[in-house]
DNA sequence: ACCTGAACACCGTTCAAGT
DNA sequence: ACCTGAACACCGTTCAAGT
């Protein structure tokens, strides 16, 4: 059996699997992969040279839906033009949200990402902020989102009740939301607080 | 060969080679954990259950020896005990930043964690923050804390500035510390603004 | 150029057998 | 109670052979 006419594969196919099998059980394998596709595990490898390199192209999937931060910009404020930016990117995250712990444990390489810190170098030097402290300033709107994104799959049960010792953190554990609405909702917060910080920075 | 007198293996052994490895090679399997103690891959099942477990075990002894909030009380005020508690739990993971994808990938079952969230739950409670906002208040300081812990083992290529397009970021780039010494600013910066904005939102 | 089959060098985990 | 040896069902990856 040689090669066919029309080629059974591509990277983007293989990406889009992964993620569909990574959004469904939480994991994949090559075979998992050749399998879903009609076609075999060694097969995979005329399009992509390893695993960690699906992994990037996963992650390329995941953020070139992303809007550019120029179809923002229009008459908003600095501060609304980076709320909306992390906010996009979070959500990019947040569609698929057991794929967050493969993207987050492996360099970056995709071009798709690097854009997104173009963007916030943009927003940020436009707003004023000192240029000695820019590449500090994404660093933490950066570990914010990715700690934020991490924090989508904490189940419910890291807040058990039962475990906690404290009468504080027992009674800030019952009157909290549960599962995706309190994510959301202690992203929005975050948010608050950096970009109030930022303001009181410099920035114009 | 039967069971020997004094046994060879425990968690705790079994946990601190696992971190030794992780620390040299950035991984670990469980026939080189066997191979480093003397012993037969099999032979761990008698102290350990899975690798997650073992994981585990590596999360308790990374942070068992984190000092609890009640040594930095004394006349401390809760900003000064926030931030503090807050950098030593980031420093527990910057002693080990291979460790860290590992412990982010991995549901959290280590007692020793969550008293990290009692403390900051007692901290914030005292210092007068709205009890209804207090669970989202410390997965906002929790996801800071563990996107930067992750941001240690980011390689400087993530910025190179070559991948850069805009103007704006390969400046920023060109002027930025690197390696530990960029992470360890931007903590502090990131400390700063969500203390501050925290400091505007009710507390005396 | 691209799919296949066979092979390689691993994985984590189980379990009956030993003392 | 705890170490062993053998076995199981996988892994990711390589590569010569086919069209």
């Amino acid at each position: 059996m040689g090669r066919p006419t029309t080629p059974l594969l591509s990277t983007e196919r293989i990406a889009a699997t992964a993620i569909d099998l990574v959004d469904r059980t939480g994991g994949f394998t090559i075979a998992q992969i050749a399998k879903t596709l009609g076609v075999r595990p060694s097969s995979l490898y005329n399009h992509v040279t390893s695993k960690a390199q699906i992994i990037e192209a996963m992650r390329s999937r995941i953020f070139e839906t992303m809007p550019a931060a120029e179809s923002r910009a229009t008459g908003a404020t600095w501060e609304q033009q980076v709320r909306s930016l992390l906010r996009s990117y979070r959500d990019a995250f947040a569609a698929h949200p057991r794929l967050v712990p493969f993207l987050t444990a492996q360099t970056v390489s995709a071009p798709d990402v690097m854009r997104i810190y173009d963007d916030m170098a943009r927003i940020l030097s436009a707003a004023g902020l000192p240029h000695s402290r820019l590449l500090d300033i994404i660093t933490v709107l950066d570990s914010f989102v990715i700690g934020s994104a991490l924090d989508l799959i904490a189940p419910d049960e890291v807040w058990d009740a039962g475990q906690a010792k404290s009468a504080e953190l027992r009674e800030a554990i019952a009157s909290a939301d549960s599962g995706r609405l309190r994510a959301d909702r202690s992203f929005d917060l975050g948010l608050d607080l950096l970009l109030g910080g930022l303001a009181g920075f410099g920035a114009r």
